[in-house]
DNA sequence: CGCTTACTAAAGCGTCTGCTTGACTTACCC
DNA sequence: GGGTAAGTCAAGCAGACGCTTTAGTAAGCG
């Protein structure tokens, strides 16, 4: 089984709902953590940890200026997700076209 | 937040490494239960475990005939992860477009 | 300065999850 | 029919996870 740990955690943070509502809110644009924590009633320090985990999956960037961290998409955050389905319908695909050519084949047997 | 019932569990389906792992071999082609456990170092009911989700999940597609279920992907899998994805690249280029019309309109203050 | 706002760190808690074990069932093979 | 192989079901367990509470730090503001 082959490891990808960047992927493990890109799933892992993408996963939970509350996370991927973070994920979508940013998508809009730039917001602060408190910003992120209005429409979502939960704790301000669950979201905290929320955007951290994010943060680590390198879907989200942050810097803070003042007490204000401010957290933003990272542009490329999906990157190597959508390479990995894509390999997997490539594998897919190539499955059929073999089947294809056995059976356009004449019978070579 | 917007709820996706589907997204959310396929993303728990494939975030977890042995299903991952299930799901690449399942790429190359059908399988056994019991093929899918040789590689995997864990029981033979884990694996059906880790089936099931992915069959939950509309990953896999699964038909059992004699005392063997045999295992395959099912082509449009990751459909909605994509497009998911795909709404977030938009709304993101979206804002850079925004944000390139404000700059290059003369100042109208 | 005191007050509020915005975040942060740590501990604790209930739940979910991945996995195992053990007991069956059913199919194939001789 | 006996033996083995493939899968299934149900409990149970240890660890991970999401969340809260509590306590604390630091920035802005009048």
């Amino acid at each position: 089984m082959l490891q990808h740990p960047d992927l493990d955690q890109l799933l892992h943070a993408i996963a939970d709902p509350s996370r991927r509502a973070i994920t979508e809110r940013l998508s809009t644009g730039p917001a602060a953590v408190s910003d992120l924590a209005k429409p979502l009633r939960i704790t301000l320090a669950a979201v905290l940890q929320h955007v951290q985990v994010l943060e680590r999956a390198g879907v989200v960037r942050t810097e803070k200026v003042g007490r204000v961290r401010t957290c933003q998409l990272q542009p490329d955050a999906f990157r190597s997700l959508e390479q990995w389905i894509a390999d997997r319908r490539l594998l897919w695909e190539r499955r059929f076209d073999r089947l294809g050519q056995l059976l356009d084949e004449p019978d070579a047997d």
